[in-house]
DNA sequence: ATGGCATGACAATCATGA
């Protein structure tokens, strides 16, 4: 059986629960990465998702931040190496949450946002990308299998933005924000979604302002990467835009991730 | 030039997002 992964930024799981209990019941996907829970732990639906079917760890905090890890298919162990936040990098914001599930060491990750470039919340992000990259470094020499999903708050290449003229240099699109991508991918990571052939235009998120997901005006900011152990199984990865079309939606799309045996 | 829209804390606006 393969084993499908996937990642979502839901922009407050108390508002996107039946989103996400209507998408999980269709999809099925084996473990799940969610951002922006906006949830303290005391508050996460963990009956309702295991009713669902789906066991979860999680981290999170009031009003901002949080993340989850939801997995179907394969349980999670004792053992399974639960990781909250950054070790050796002393932060309050809830931004990381790692397991290992079955083959895969997971990592789920909710990047800063920065703001604005030059901000003290732009430094923020590059330093939380820095210390990311260098426990990394050792996760995936434990860990040959492991995976990166999440909301990276960095669109890494033009085609990943839908008018790279005008957000050259801005946050999410900076060159310092593209570099630090690829210093990720020179860990030994592959960007799952560019193995294989996809739509124009595709993003991940769009504005809600303006129409934008109507004008197709968005980014490509949540990415899933894969160890190259990984990657050589990896059989397809998509962007599921349907959920942004619905009522009420979460400003980010899924990306899903199929990993064959 | 600015805000647009959404969420949460909080009780009228304000911080934050991307």
């Amino acid at each position: 059986m393969p084993l499908t992964l996937a990642t979502w930024n839901v922009n407050s799981l108390k508002v996107r629960l039946p989103h996400l209990l209507d998408w999980l019941a269709t999809h099925r996907v084996d473990i799940v990465c969610l951002q922006e829970t906006k949830l303290v732990d005391e508050q996460f639906p963990a009956a309702a998702l295991a009713d669902a079917g789906y066991s979860a760890v999680y981290a999170g905090q009031k009003t901002y931040n949080g993340v989850a890890l939801l997995t179907r298919a394969v349980t999670l162990p004792p053992g399974a190496d639960v990781v909250r936040g950054l070790p050796a990098f002393e932060d309050p914001q809830k931004r990381l949450i790692a397991a290992t599930v079955g083959p895969v060491r997971v990592v789920c990750a909710y990047f800063p946002n920065g703001q604005a470039v030059g901000s003290e919340k732009y430094d923020y992000k590059l330093r939380w990308i820095a210390a990311l990259n260098a426990w990394l470094r050792d996760e995936l020499a434990r860990h040959p299998g492991l995976a990166l999903a999440g909301d990276f708050n960095i669109a890494p290449e033009d085609r990943d933005v839908h008018d790279p003229k005008v957000w050259a240099g801005q946050v999410l699109f900076s060159e310092p924000e593209k570099q630090a991508f690829r210093e990720l991918i020179g860990l030994g990571l592959v960007d799952s979604f560019r193995l294989f052939d996809q739509p124009d235009r595709s993003y991940t998120w769009w504005d809600y302002r303006m129409q934008a997901f109507r004008r197709k005006m968005g980014l490509r900011i949540d990415h899933v990467l894969l160890s190259t152990s990984l990657a050589r199984n990896c059989t397809a990865c998509s962007i599921d835009v349907e959920p942004r079309r619905r009522e009420q939606p979460s400003d980010h799309a899924p990306v899903i991730v199929t990993l064959a045996p």
